[in-house]
DNA sequence: CGGCGCTACGTCCGTC
DNA sequence: GACGGACGTAGCGCCG
């Protein structure tokens, strides 16, 4: 391989290693805001506390409403299997 | 049992009620905000891997990154004493 | 630090490494029977699919008989968890 | 109900719900088993854990036995190579 | 190879 | 502040 060509190979490492470093901070600005929102999530949970609510009911409930919407989804899915199970494309 | 007291203990149970709702919403947006952030890193790491870079690679540097210096290197002290132990040249 | 007291603990080390070893062994070979009773699954999987029945359907199901478990025993920690917000303890 | 037409229709459906049932059970059951291997597992580390070693660290290390060298120099390299695009040197 | 179900890991919370 | 418990999320192996 010739001297020359090895130039045009180190700039698509750079690309690359700039299109990286651009990904990685996108992410871990994203990861950022994340956090800050279970931040949030905690310190509404603290006021309720400290208006007298039980935390940990509340966790309960929250966890059952979630949980009441993944059984409907699950219904749905179970009846997709059935149906196909049947043949009833 | 007289007119007065009635108002006053049913009226602060709907009170309570009426709080409730609002802190469980308010934690179930912020729960559904942070579900979202989710997806928006799941989508990086997809466009990343598009473009042909290695998605558990950028998990472990993302990692490293977070943590500091120290901590790098006493975790890979202690695994290189636990390598040692086990004869793991 | 006097000479003397390095033997002192280099011993521990050597029983340390002993010990490591016997735990790590001890799980390597957990995880092997755990992973011979999946193809233990998988194997009955294989011979229902044979004798005619919809191996999807299959997991669906106990998939199912499982989250219906959970869903009792859910049930028991709320009612404990409303037991104990309401104070029968 | 006389003895001949029905038990000829009847008889192959509940044979295939008892095999069906049969296939289910024998799963259940290993499943179960596999569960409390895992409770094992668990054990096995928490004692090593009580005896000062650290579990994070030797879960690495089992980990690492599970691949052959060649698989480790590849991520150790690839992990190299993102970590200098990124310029953690 | 893409989805899915299970397992494992990190995090947060209450406890001692 | 170390510990265990509960929860949500990420990684992994299986299947189609």
């Amino acid at each position: 391989m010739p001297d020359g060509s090895r130039p045009i190979k180190t700039k698509p490492a750079n690309i690359s290693a700039e299109r990286l470093k651009s990904f990685v901070e996108r992410i871990e600005k994203l990861e950022e805001e994340r956090k800050a929102i279970g931040g949030d999530i905690r310190d509404v949970y603290s006021e309720a506390k400290g208006g007298g609510f039980d935390v940990k009911v509340m966790r309960k409930v929250i966890g059952l409403r979630k949980m009441d919407a993944a059984d409907r989804d699950e219904q749905e899915t179970m009846l997709d299997v059935y149906k196909q199970a049947l043949g009833m494309v």
